[in-house]
DNA sequence: CTTGGTGTGTTCC
DNA sequence: TGGAACACA
């Protein structure tokens, strides 16, 4: 019953919600002895005890800090409890983490918009809430406000004498406050109240921030840390930005804030005031610079966004130092691990949530010990995402397999067979992304991947039979959950019964509507040979989250265009401004010497890093390099960092910029320290090398460019090794008669499809023939064809993309591969779907089902029925035939750039080539869609 | 092969 | 666009 915000006054009431000590707080409701205890979560003690990623507050006290390895950590507080990370096919599982941040959501999602910012972490507007609460019972007229909404911290007021609770009693009920305070008064008490109900049913602390935007709201909420909260009332804006070090802030904890730092010698908030937001935009461009002028105002129109889901899915590993794999075997053996993985929650995604991704990636880190001075990345890729765990290691072996052809190819490190020649992998990674709710329907995908089992079947039953019994961690609602777990399963059992992180989001529209996507409806959803296409296994939800706000709310999401419309007005009007307190001089010369002494004090830090470490990393460096260890040596003996100048350096510097892996491989080996932990608030001070370090490390990271010395043709490049290995290329001196482009040929180790048939027909390379450029349209291959091919003609079969192949061939119009290339799955579109057999979609009428039995693989855009499309499987003759028997060919668009090699005997001159023509662009990988051997 | 490990989300080109 | 870079939990 929102009540509708008054005109007068467009303050929003926003919180931000954070979990204590999170995964502390988890493995402590898993095993109850461990509440009080110092205790931290580690994640593979083997290794100097295992690197600890969370930490209790008892433990913190002691100095105990994230990041620590298990080992230090019981040195620094000898009685602390560690906790493992589960294991789960040889990685750590964050898997209970993640449900049990689902729990909260459901809990804090309750009272308003909702966004979940992080495993946990929400923000929520509750300025609906507020202003009802306002209208109906104002905290004035209350008898008794909650105890816990009384504790809160209030910034501004004198926290320091006399009795803190009665001031906040004060402040909550004073009736000539501004209405803005009324609102957080009322919001604070909400909020109170969702952490107590917080506590009650998951047994969770958490502390939280009031405030009238976002950023403020986050700020407050880790001000006063555990089980408080904290509200920033408007009047006390600009006393508690002024002072605040700008690192603090998000998203200046990096190199924007550093840069601030060391470019602009900006420290505080307050002195960022100075700057114009002309100046500011130029040097950090429109969006940052008036970003930056806004926040150091208090202002920040950014939306809470209603989501409740995760927008991506991840599974990676690291492979540090000796781990590093070097073969391919073993990178496909973690592939497989990472993708079953990955496998698992998607189908819980989409269990649960009704919910498909749309697109698979795969990202790694290499290296090449051929050192070769071209030191790229390893590229990441991705392709569309097919369903299945089969389909999906398969895809991305083939991402991996493409990528480090890419990475290798380009420095003439070579592979032999499947043994690395000089390189290693040192970490691994697929994610799943682009994931949309799936169309609303007639058909429940469930019966379809669950096979008999009915009582999949509707979200309701769904519901009924799988929360209470599945859920061991949290039945829904409100009963609360006491701690008795079983303790400790053994790894393989708790695996099989751990419980899905997904949450389904129950859509008012939705709620009793089946799912019209059906088998096939999507490439993406054919269920493959796999383990997990089966009812059973994890499918267990443990929360509904009924997405009360935003999804649906179509006007007020998206668009940053419109929030930054919004940044203006409001820096126009009240939010949060301190704008004309500028240029505050007068504090300032304080306030530089404060930060000056804590940056000596990083100072210090800095030597003692290096003392501590000279004698072990001495030993270090005669393990490693030279150059290494001389330049440690030569800076021990200097001593002073005065002293340490150009002469000291590697011979490299003195000739310029040292490369980034010079620099990096200084500051870790020779002298051990973390540049960012180095106080930038005593840049001048320090040695010109750190200087100069730091300066690169704050200077974009360059994209290593391909060295230039290649001076074969960029649009020929792009085609290297991209379907295989390249065994030759060649490039003919005339260009094409019909367009005028350069062109040129790849032989491959394998087949591939290309713009062969005109090659084939004529004998002649390209004589009189036309080039024709993949286009993702239908619409755009139309006009652009229109001159050589007429509608409703069929030509020839062949395949939308050029892909490698085994001995068959697929055909594919505007399959899930073009949906992935031109974004229509990006842009929201939703999927209609064709069912084998079935009469009732367009499509299937044009195709008249029954003559095409294997449509694997179909996607239709219900925006753009004439581009229907479909894939057709079977030799370039079957598949050729089988369109013809088409009812409807019209829409059958096939141009002579779709042929395959498989049929070209070995000593063929156009044998396992692929043509490239100038006018190419870059293709994705797409998944191999060959069948048969 | 190294700001530790495993995930997420946003911005820019 | 996909992909790199960045920022954060
Ligand atoms: N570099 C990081 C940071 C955090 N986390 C995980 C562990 C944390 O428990 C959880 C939440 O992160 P927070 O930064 O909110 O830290 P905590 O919740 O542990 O402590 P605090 O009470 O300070 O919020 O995310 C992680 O795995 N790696
Ligand atoms: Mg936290």
């Amino acid at each position: 019953m929102p009540v509708a915000r008054p005109e007068s006054s467009g303050a929003r009431v926003i919180a931000h919600v954070d979990m204590d000590c999170f995964y502390v707080q988890v493995e402590q409701r898993k095993q109850p002895h461990l509440r009080g205890q110092p205790t931290a979560v580690v994640q593979y003690n083997s290794w100097k005890g295992g690197g600890l990623i969370a930490v209790g507050y008892e433990a913190r006290k002691d100095g105990v800090k994230r990041s620590m390895r298990g080992d230090e950590a019981k040195k620094a507080c000898p009685q602390i409890q560690l906790v493992q990370v589960p294991v789960a096919r040889g990685k750590a599982d964050l898997t209970t983490y993640r449900n049990a941040g689902s729990e909260v959501v459901s809990i804090l999602s309750r009272k308003g918009r909702c966004e979940r910012a992080s495993i946990d972490e929400v923000y929520l507007d509750l300025t609906d809430a507020a202003e009802a609460m306002l209208a109906e019972s104002p905290p004035e007229s209350l008898e008794r406000i909650d105890e816990e909404a009384l504790k809160s911290h209030v910034l501004g007021l004198n926290e320091d004498g006399g009795n803190l609770k009665a001031n906040a009693r004060e402040w909550f009920q004073r009736s000539e406050a501004d209405h803005r305070d009324k609102l957080l008064a009322c919001g604070a008490i909400i909020v109170a109240e969702l952490r107590m109900q917080v506590l009650k049913e998951t047994e969770f602390t958490c502390s939280a921030g009031i405030a009238h935007n976002k950023m403020l709201a986050k700020l407050a909420s880790g001000m006063n840390k555990p089980a408080q909260q904290t509200v920033v009332p408007f009047a006390s804006v600009e006393g508690l930005l002024e002072p605040l070090p700008i690192k603090k802030m998000k998203q200046l904890g990096g190199k924007l804030g550093s840069s601030l730092q060391i470019d602009l010698g900006v420290n505080t908030v307050g002195e960022l005031l100075q700057f114009s937001e002309e100046k500011l935009q130029e040097r950090y461009g429109v969006n940052t610079g008036t970003w930056l002028w806004n926040i150091a105002r208090g202002i920040s129109g950014e939306e809470v966004q209603g989501r409740l889901l995760p927008k991506s899915h991840g599974s990676g590993k690291t492979f540090p130092g000796p781990q590093a794999l070097k073969t391919i075997a073993s990178v496909e053996h973690w592939l497989n691990e990472l993708c079953e993985e990955l496998s698992e929650r998607l189908q819980s995604d989409l269990d649960l949530n009704k919910r498909i991704a749309h697109t698979l990636t795969l990202h790694a880190t290499a290296f090449k010990s051929s050192d070769s001075e071209s030191h790229r990345n390893f590229p990441s890729k991705s392709c569309p995402l097919r369903y299945g765990p089969t389909k999906i290691k398969e895809d991305a072996l083939n991402l991996f397999q493409a990528a480090l052809r890419e990475y290798i190819g380009s420095s003439g490190v070579s592979t032999h067979g499947s043994r690395s020649r000089g390189w290693g992998i040192t970490s691994l990674s697929v994610s799943a992304s682009k994931i949309v709710a799936v169309p609303t329907g007639t058909h429940s995908i469930m019966r379809y991947f669950h096979g008999q089992d009915r009582s999949c079947c509707s979200s309701e039953q769904v519901k009924d039979r799988l929360i209470p019994e599945a859920a061991p961690l949290s039945p829904s609602g409100t009963k609360s959950y006491s701690g008795s777990h079983p303790t400790e399963l053994p790894i393989e059992y708790r695996e099989e019964t751990r419980i899905s992180g997904a949450m389904r989001i129950v859509d008012e529209k939705e709620t009793n509507e089946e799912l019209c996507i059906r088998e096939d409806v999507c490439d993406a959803l054919q269920p493959d040979d796999g383990q997990d296409s089966s009812c059973s296994s994890q499918g267990a939800p443990h929360e509904f989250i009924k997405e009360t706000s935003a999804v649906s709310s179509s006007g007020t999401r998206c668009c940053m265009e419109l929030n930054q419309n919004e940044l203006h007005m409001e820096s126009q009007a009240e939010e949060t401004g301190t704008k004309c307190s500028r240029h505050g001089t007068r504090p300032r010369e304080q306030k530089r010497k404060m930060v000056k002494d804590k940056g000596s004090s990083s100072i210090l830090r800095f030597f003692q890093n290096c003392n501590n470490s000279s004698s072990p990393k001495q030993e270090h460096a005669r393990n490693t390099d030279e150059t290494q260890a001389s330049s440690s040596s030569s800076f021990q003996s200097t001593g002073t960092f005065s002293e340490l100048n150009e002469a000291d350096v590697p011979k490299e510097n003195s000739l310029g910029m040292p490369t980034l892996g010079q620099q990096d491989e200084l500051r870790r080996d020779a002298w051990d320290y973390k540049i960012d932990e180095i106080d930038p608030t005593v840049f001048n001070e320090l040695p010109p090398q750190i200087q100069q370090e730091l300066r690169a490390w704050l200077r974009p990271q360059k994209r290593a460019n391909i060295p230039k010395r290649d001076t074969s043709q960029p649009w020929l490049k792009m085609f290297f090794n991209k379907y295989g290995v390249v065994k030759e290329v060649f490039i003919p001196e005339k260009r094409s008669k019909a367009t005028g482009n350069r062109f040129g040929f790849i032989r491959y180790d394998c087949p591939v499809s290309a713009d062969l048939a005109v090659l084939r027909t004529n004998g002649v390379w390209l004589d009189d023939k036309k080039l024709f450029v993949k286009l993702a349209s239908f619409e755009a291959k139309k006009n652009r064809l229109s001159n050589s091919i007429r509608e409703g003609e069929i030509y020839k079969a062949g395949m939308g993309h050029t892909k490698k192949h085994d001995s068959r061939v697929n055909v594919a119009f505007q399959n899930h591969s073009s949906l992935h290339n031109n974004g229509n799955a990006a842009q929201g579109l939703s999927f209609a779907q064709v069912l084998r057999g079935a009469g009732e979609t367009s499509l299937q009428n044009k195709f008249q089902s029954k003559q095409i039995q294997a449509t694997e693989d179909i996607a239709v855009v219900e925006k753009s029925p004439d581009i229907d499309c479909s894939i057709v499987e079977g030799t370039m003759e079957e598949v050729t035939d089988s369109m013809k028997k088409m009812a409807d060919p019209l829409e059958v668009l096939v141009d002579n750039d779709d042929c395959t090699t498989v049929d070209l005997a070995s000593d063929d001159p156009l044998f396992n080539c692929h043509l490239v023509d100038e006018a190419y662009e870059a293709p994705s990988v797409q998944p191999n869609l060959s069948i048969g051997p």
